[in-house]
DNA sequence: TTTTTTTAGTGAATTTATTCACAGATAATA
DNA sequence: TATTATCTGTGAATAAATTCACTAAAAAAA
């Protein structure tokens, strides 16, 4: 399938949604209401839904459950990943004991850092180890996510570490702009970008 | 001016790279370099760059220098802006004492937590303060940015904590949709989505 | 000096994304 | 039971974003 990266993150965020109203015990959920939640239009809503043919029913919507089964079914959004972060600065240990990583099908199994002090003084459920294994854990623990949390002058030597040992994602938090092949997904979060696109949008906002 | 979310998110990026430039001493930059540090095309780039009338010098293209000013000036992304973020745990900490913050112009001028042990124990630079001040501090301190890092279940809350203190901008860290009046410009961070949309493209890719 | 190469700027063409409009279905209501 | 209101699904229309194609300018090379 050939979805737009618009429609996939829409899905991602629809996917989350009704992950939290199975929760709250909700059986049915409109077009409408998701629209609402994740920022969209109710008919940008149903042609996405529509691509991956998910059935909803007239005057109730979809059904909570089982739609949720479909994405996740169709996105193996399901399927347990296996993480590592590397760099365990400030950042990295936050996200090293972020539980939310572990409800959301997210596994974090390592942590790397070059310092082998902050190794050994990090108090964690997680096994850290010295970022020269890299490419022997995430072999050996089959991991596919690798979260970059280095300073920015490290990250690119971290990415082709990551990318030698094979991961197939890459979440990187530093604020620069790595090369990484293409055969590997990649997403940048540049919390400074995020400010600024704030700012700039007090001034030149479209809606 | 009226600008699409695309076109300032590409601005962004681009006043950060100019920015990166600038700091090597580089005096011109391409639509085609620029196009590849940022992910878009020359075609683009230039489109975009024609909507500001910014001025590219033929075979040398736009002179670093002038041109960041001038976007700095067009978005004023230049004018040193004052935040504080809510919510001192893991990540919140971690960005209090993030200094890049301070380099590209965001001012953390301080913090706050509901718990008052937290506040005590905290080491930093940085004034934190009990939450019930909030709107009292932001009032005095001229925040035009909240940054939302406290859990889920309080998210709401703080929110209209802020939206009452009349911050111009949110950046939400916790994975939950908050109401946010549209007044207010915000922005959600949430990283499980960011793992998930990478987990999705895994199997559905576009290019 | 002349030619070639590189680069911006921009209207037109194309592609992509969103929105509309309405048929079909069914639950709720009268 | 008949009617009304609500919701999906989808082709068509519209809008938006991107890419193309070409002009003009000027630096570099010949
Ligand atoms: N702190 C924040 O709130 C924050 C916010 C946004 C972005 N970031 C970015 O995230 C990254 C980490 O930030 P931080 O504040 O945690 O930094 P930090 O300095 O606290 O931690 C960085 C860690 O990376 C380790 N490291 C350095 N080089 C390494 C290498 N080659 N291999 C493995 N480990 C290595 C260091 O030993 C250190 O433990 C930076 O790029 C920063 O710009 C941080
Ligand atoms: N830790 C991470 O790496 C991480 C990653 C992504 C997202 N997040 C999100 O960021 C948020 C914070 O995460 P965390 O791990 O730092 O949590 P945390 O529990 O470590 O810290 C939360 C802090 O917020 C404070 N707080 C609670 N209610 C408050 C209120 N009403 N007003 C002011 N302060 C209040 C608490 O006292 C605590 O200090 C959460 O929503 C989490 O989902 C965290």
């Amino acid at each position: 399938m050939d979805l737009s990266n618009n429609t996939i993150e829409r899905i991602c965020k629809i996917f989350g949604h009704l992950d939290a109203l199975e929760k709250r015990g909700v059986d049915f959920v409109s077009s409408k209401e998701l629209a609402g939640e994740i920022g969209a239009t109710e008919y940008t809503i149903r042609k996405d839904i529509s691509l991956l043919g998910g059935p909803g029913y007239t005057r109730k919507g979809y059904e909570v459950k089982s739609f949720k089964k479909e994405l996740g079914e169709k996105f193996l959004l399901t399927k347990r990943r296996k993480a590592c972060i590397v760099g365990l600065g400030r950042l990295g240990t936050a996200l090293l004991d972020y539980e939310n990583f572990q409800e959301d099908g997210f596994e974090i199994v390592a942590g790397f850092d070059c310092s082998v002090n902050k190794i050994e003084r990090i108090r964690t459920s997680i096994d850290v180890f010295a970022v020269s294994r890299l490419e022997e854990i995430v072999e050996a623990r089959d991991i596919e996510l690798g979260i970059v949390a280095v300073p920015a002058e490290s990250a690119q030597e971290v990415v082709d570490l990551l990318t030698k040992a094979g991961v197939k994602g890459i979440l990187n938090f530093s604020p620069v702009k790595v090369n990484i092949p293409t055969h590997i997904v990649h997403l940048d979060m540049d919390f400074t970008n995020a400010l600024r696109f704030i700012a700039a949008r007090f001034i030149m906002k479209k809606t």
